[in-house]
RNA sequence: GUGGGCGUAGCUCAGUUGGUUAGAGCGCCUGGUUGUGGUCCAGGAGGUCGGGGGUUCGAAUCCCCUCGUUCACCCCA
């Protein structure tokens, strides 16, 4: 194959239509549940200063090797960094603009990492997301968790597990770290050598391994639930009891840690139980009580979930759900006139809201046939030297067999909206 | 960053132990009598066989390097 002279930089790529279609009715259908559910869109920007994502914490791959920073021309130059994810983003906002709590937001956008693509992993990817600061409120975590449950299922998707785990609070967590660092310290000679070299970054992490050498040591070790505080296993009853009032499904998993080291207490993932691929992670959030105090705000509660949008529609491929949507041509338009007359009838009916297309170059009849079935359209409309002496056009049903006849333009637009009923 | 698979027309792929102008299907274009698609038929366009170097009389086919892609580890959506 001849090389083409550009082509989209790794890790990113076009969508192209017909499925950039479907991934705007994705987007479609999150927007509008999570506005029902009294969430607003915030429309923050593609890159922050650097530090802003640094809060995200010290010991997660996200910040150290997967960022994609840059200076700026200012001087003195400014760090900044495209955003590898947007939690931080909406808590910076947050600090920045110090809106009347509870401050329920959602958001949709690229997001970018500089990672090793593989399957359903990319360097530029999707997320829609939503985050509610101002409260710790239990149902606030019930109300954000099935937003994203029923979100899945709006689509079509059945084989999306939820797992649900606490990670505990500022008091608890670290005498259930410091049990953990003995166990795997303990055993460290067993460990994997990565996971050596993690257990000194972040003993938590370790409990992400998926290695063989691993597994056992970490069935063995002790598990956060046990080590809550009475608060914090109080919100976890209540979260659950919430989940389980609205008949969610979920799954306790005592070693779900997540990537960003920010999770406090609440902590969920959705995994796609159809992929077959390593990355079946649909989506994940929790709760991050500290991070909009750490980006210099109030102290602020908040609970928010990102879903990957890629991994999503890889995921309704597997489950043959959310099909591409139908065309939004109604009318395809034939002139073997020489094409003025399609310019007018397109016209008038994209004016009425009906989808109308023709061809350009003045082809054949036959060749815009072929092409008006092709683009979907349930009809033709075809204007030749007859239909234009007479005022008209003669309307083909090309999906069903009504056959064809002529219509007076006047009634194009009436005769179309009541066939399409 | 580490390791494996793969790179031949727009797409999916054939290419016999290295041997003449590199093939198929789909798609695309043009026709099949004067204005009609989806079926059928006939033509046609389109490839420096990812790139570079080497071995050879001769390489898509063998060797080396490189780039791209893909999967996995890592990490995460």
């Amino acid at each position: 194959m001849a090389e083409p002279t550009f082509r989209a930089p790794k890790g990113t790529r076009d969508i192209l239509p017909p499925e950039s279609g479907r991934r705007r009715a994705a987007l479609h259908a999150f927007s509008e549940q999570a506005e029902l559910a009294g969430f607003g869109e915030i429309m923050s920007p593609m890159f922050e200063d650097l530090g802003v994502f640094k809060r995200l914490g010290e010991s997660t791959d996200v910040v150290t090797k997967e960022m994609f920073d840059f200076f700026d021309k200012g001087d003195p130059p400014q760090h900044l960094a495209l955003r590898p994810e947007l939690t931080a983003s909406v808590c910076r906002g947050f600090a920045e603009h110090r809106p009347t709590p509870p401050w329920k937001v959602w958001y949709e956008g690229p997001q970018f990492r500089y990672e090793q693509p593989q399957a359903g992993r990319y360097r530029q990817f999707h997320q829609l997301g939503v985050e509610t600061l101002g409260t710790d409120d239990p149902q606030a975590d019930v109300d954000v968790i099935a937003l994203g449950w029923n979100f899945f299922a709006s689509l079509g998707l059945r084989q999306v597990t939820l797992l649900l785990n606490s990670l505990g609070d500022p008091t608890c967590r670290p005498e259930y770290l410091e049990a953990l660092r003995g166990h795997l310290t303990d055993n460290a000679s067993s460990l994997s050598s990565q996971s050596k070299v993690t257990l000194e970054r972040n003993p938590l992490r370790v409990l992400d391994s998926k290695r063989n050498e691993d597994a056992e040591i970490i069935a063995a070790a002790p598990l956060m639930v046990d080590y809550l505080t009475d608060e914090s296993r109080d919100h976890f009853d209540a979260v659950r009891a919430g989940l389980e009032q609205l008949g969610i499904a979920y799954e306790l998993s005592p070693r779900l840690v997540r990537g960003l080291d920010y999770y406090t207490r609440t902590t969920f993932e959705f995994a796609a139980d159809a992929l077959a691929t390593a990355q079946n992670a649909v989506g994940g959030g929790g709760r991050y009580d500290g991070l909009v105090e750490d980006l210099g705000g109030p102290a602020t509660p908040g609970i928010g979930f990102a879903l990957g949008l890629d991994r999503i529609l890889l995921a309704c491929d597997a489950e043959a759900v959310f099909p591409i949507p139908e065309p939004v041509t109604k009318v395809f338009v034939v002139d073997v006139t020489g094409g003025s007359h399609a310019l007018d009838v397109c016209n008038t009916l994209r004016a009425a809201g009906i989808g109308a297309d023709r061809s350009y170059g003045g082809r054949s009849m036959k060749a815009q046939m072929k092409v008006a079935d092709r683009s979907g359209a349930p009809f033709a409309a075809i204007i030749g030297e007859d239909e234009v002496a007479g005022g008209e056009v003669t309307l083909r049903d090309l999906r069903g067999d009504t056959g064809q006849h002529r219509v007076a333009l006047d009634n194009l637009v009436a005769t179309i909206s009541r066939l399409l009923g």
